[in-house]
DNA sequence: TTAGGGTTAGGGTTAGGGTTAGAGCCGGTGCCCTGCT
């Protein structure tokens, strides 16, 4: 067992007095050389949970996180606290600078990583070699939801920390369901876990489901929803081009309100400009796909509203989980047209490739391996099979795992191919049917006569909140008998130190 | 002379297909690499 006095480096390097729920028992396990799975709603401190043991163990931790904004808000936030012995290597460094990380990597107690980076043969020899005091999983709950399709070297993480030789596993997440937990588990081949899970229901959520007739009647409901309550909302959407429609819509009808749209597909200043802004309390709407979440933890959101349904309960969960960190009263509303149900189901199809696409790359691929050269950049794979790049990808992850992909190689072996091919077929058709599942569980929950807040979190936890606001629209609660105002912000009042303090340390009480 | 900081652009994408009903629809999530001033 550790004799560590864990409070007095708790005060020592993070200036706290106390533990907050969940923290001291996944140090302890962390430094007892146990593997944990921990699950703490986000605004409790999960990166501490990691940051203290890396101070006092010897060796690196590395620590996989998702978004490379993530890595240096923290890799920031270390340093400013004065902790210099972390990194991270991510697309931001040029190859000097990653070479030079690489090459002093033994001067480091944390390095930060996507999972990507973790799979470039250079990074993976080199950490190799090192001692590896710990290996993080920080927002684990990706493996579940990005790494059977978006992003398959998420399935690779269990691979690589065999080949750092077994060190002890900390995976951490806001929200992971039983099942996400299960495949957590299960791909990073940490049967044993110490498991620390903390309920993730909300009892300041009250919970509306909003029939509309047809889509166009959405915006007419937000019009009416936001000039009934001024207060930070989010609402999220399933289309990048409907996000920005709506945005410039309801600026127009709303003049008093200042509003903004978020989406992948925009540049990064912008993101994070909006971001800011948004945290800031400078905007007051935001709509949004889902990528905007992960990382924000503004504490004063009072309105999370879906223009669309996300394709799972898990999603919604999350989504729903950013309103009202402050305690106070909340409100989720889902405005459901019954065309809804399209949407969702496309994007799964199109993240899936079809039987004729699998036979098409399988008999592109067999032609390019008889003439045994280098298998072609994407590029012209894409070009040559038609395959949409996060397919193509999916096979290639697959080919890796059956090692018929070497060195970009690749092999000659029949009999490995038939079982692949197999396996592909099979593992498309499973995912299918997975999701449409979960798809139509959120729909069902949606249709439901009873409580909304039971029937969305009893699958997930035995014991649910008596909630400490009114509960859901079939418990009797109307969004039109609450009223939001908040009190105009005047953000000159603030004296100047407050105000450099706002702009310098952005993020500052996240993870 | 060197370390460090900075910007911008383009490549992975742009239509087909569908496991719910019948006419019109409309697509989410990030990373990394190369090369430039």
């Amino acid at each position: 067992m550790n004799t560590y006095d864990l409070e007095k480096y708790l005060k020592t390097h993070f200036g706290f007095d106390t533990f907050r729920e969940g923290q001291k028992e996944i140090i302890s396990d962390v430094l007892n050389g146990y593997d944990v799975l921990g699950v703490l709603p986000t605004g409790t401190g999960k990166s501490i949970c990691y940051q203290l043991p890396a101070m006092l163990l010897d060796g690196i931790t590395v620590v996989v996180s998702p978004l490379v904004s993530l890595m240096v808000d923290q890799v920031r936030q270390l340093k400013a606290a004065g902790f210099k012995r972390v990194a991270a290597i991510n697309s931001f460094l040029d190859p000097r600078q990653k070479r030079q990380v690489l090459d002093r990597l033994s001067h480091y107690r944390l390095l930060y990583l996507s999972p990507e980076m973790l799979q470039n043969q250079h990074v993976a020899d080199r950490l190799g070699i090192m001692d590896v005091a710990l290996f993080v999983v920080d927002e684990a709950h990706c493996i579940s939801q990005w790494g059977h399709e978006f992003r398959t070297d998420y399935l690779r993480l269990g691979d690589m920390i065999g080949k750092m030789g077994r060190p002890p596993v900390l995976a951490l997440s806001g929200t992971a369901t039983p099942e996400v937990q299960s495949d957590i588990i299960r791909q990073l081949d940490c049967e044993g876990m110490q498991l620390h899970i903390y309920p993730m229901d909300k009892a300041n959520i009250s919970f509306v489901v909003e029939h509309v007739n047809h889509s166009d009647q959405k915006v007419d409901k937000l019009t009416e929803l936001l000039a009934h309550n001024h207060a930070p909302a989010m609402i999220y959407f399933s289309s990048r081009l409907q996000a920005e429609n709506t945005a410039h819509e309801l600026m127009r009808r709303l003049s008093d309100r200042q509003v903004a749209y978020y989406h992948g597909g925009m540049e990064h200043t912008d993101r994070l400009l909006i971001q800011q802004q948004f945290m800031n309390g400078q905007l007051d709407v935001i709509c949004c796909t889902s990528a905007f979440g992960m990382g924000i933890d503004k504490k004063d959101i009072r309105l999370v509203i879906h223009y669309h349904i996300p394709p799972q309960l898990e999603s919604f969960i999350q989504e729903v989980g950013r309103a009202g960190r402050d305690g106070n009263h909340s409100i989720s509303i889902i405005l459901y047209a019954p065309s809804d149900d399209m949407l969702p189901k496309k994007l799964i199809q199109s993240e899936l490739p079809s039987t004729s696409d699998l036979d098409c790359i399988f008999s592109y691929l067999h032609t390019i391996t008889h003439e045994d050269q280098p298998l072609p950049v994407d590029a012209v794979v894409m070009e040559e099979t038609g395959l949409p790049e996060i397919q193509w990808r999916f096979i290639k992850h697959h080919l890796k795992r059956h090692q018929l992909l070497e060195d970009n190689i690749l092999i000659t072996n029949r009999d490995k191919w038939e079982v692949m091919k197999e396996e592909v077929e099979r593992v498309v058709r499973d995912r299918y049917t997975y999701k449409m599942m979960k798809l139509s569980e959120l729909i069902m929950s949606l249709q439901t006569q009873g409580c909304r807040r039971v029937m969305l979190y009893k699958p997930f936890q035995k014991d649910i909140k008596e909630p400490v606001v009114p509960c859901c629209d079939h418990c009797g609660f109307a969004w039109q008998k609450v009223r939001f105002d908040i009190a105009k912000r005047n953000p000159e009042t603030l004296d100047w130190i407050a105000r450099l303090n706002r702009l310098f340390l952005q993020g500052e009480a996240n993870g």
